[in-house]
DNA sequence: TTCTTTTGTAACAATGTTGTAACCTGTTTC
DNA sequence: GAAACAGGTTACAACATTGTTACAAAAGAA
């Protein structure tokens, strides 16, 4: 059997898991774990400069993350109408839910990042 | 997360940065955390083609992900000299020790995924 | 002899992603 | 009038990644 036929056969009928890779996805997105790590970081609402200073990133990517991040709920995104603007950015309570796992990640990869050194 | 670890990541130097990031695009590539996942889900050695069949994707990229987790001491790769040829993949205990933070990672997405259907 | 199996590798075209540079808004300061 | 600020957007070229196809090796089965 070909690679293309097996690979049919295994995703054939399975939203459920297609749910779940979509999810992957988004967190295996360029920087979007040291987003979600920033902001976990930091309980207060959070700056567009603020979190591009942080995780050292383009303008252009960080836009794009954040708003991927919108789209999927896990941020909400407040806009002042200050001059010059003021945008806020807030983890939403299903973010929130991930800090305990992504805390431990980051540690396992201090730890790791310490031992290479 | 520990005082001592939060401020070793407050005042991290650059060439640590480079250390956790480089650990970060590593868990960011396509495919990397379900192949954890699967391996982690399943105490014993685990043979390529169960590695592919698990996370659907085409031996390729299932080849580079497990060349690259390799180079970075979190897989061992045995090779058995049968016919055709057996090659299994172990975590290495490194590895092992980010268990907790990717099944309660895992679980979250997993809730996610539900909740979205 | 040829087919089959597992575990890959090599080359390559198609596709996806990134940063850069330019631009925009709207108000205040020089 | 022009610059400056935050927070973006757009277009685009450069770069990175992916899957596909073809191939290999080794030995037993048909």
């Amino acid at each position: 059997m070909s690679q293309a036929q097996s690979q049919r056969m295994a995703s054939m009928c399975d939203s459920a898991r297609s749910h779940v890779d979509d999810l992957l996805v988004l967190l295996s997105k360029s920087k979007m774990l040291s987003i979600l790590y920033v902001m976990n970081c930091d309980p207060d609402p959070m700056r567009f400069s603020e979190i591009k200073k942080r995780v050292d990133s383009s303008s252009t990517t960080v836009a794009r993350r954040l708003g991927e991040l919108e789209a999927h709920g896990l941020v909400t995104r407040t806009a002042y109408a200050t001059v010059p603007a003021t945008v806020e950015y807030t983890l939403t309570r299903d973010a929130i839910a991930l800090q305990p796992s992504l805390e431990s990640m980051f540690e396992w990869v201090l730890n790791r990042a310490d031992s290479s050194l």
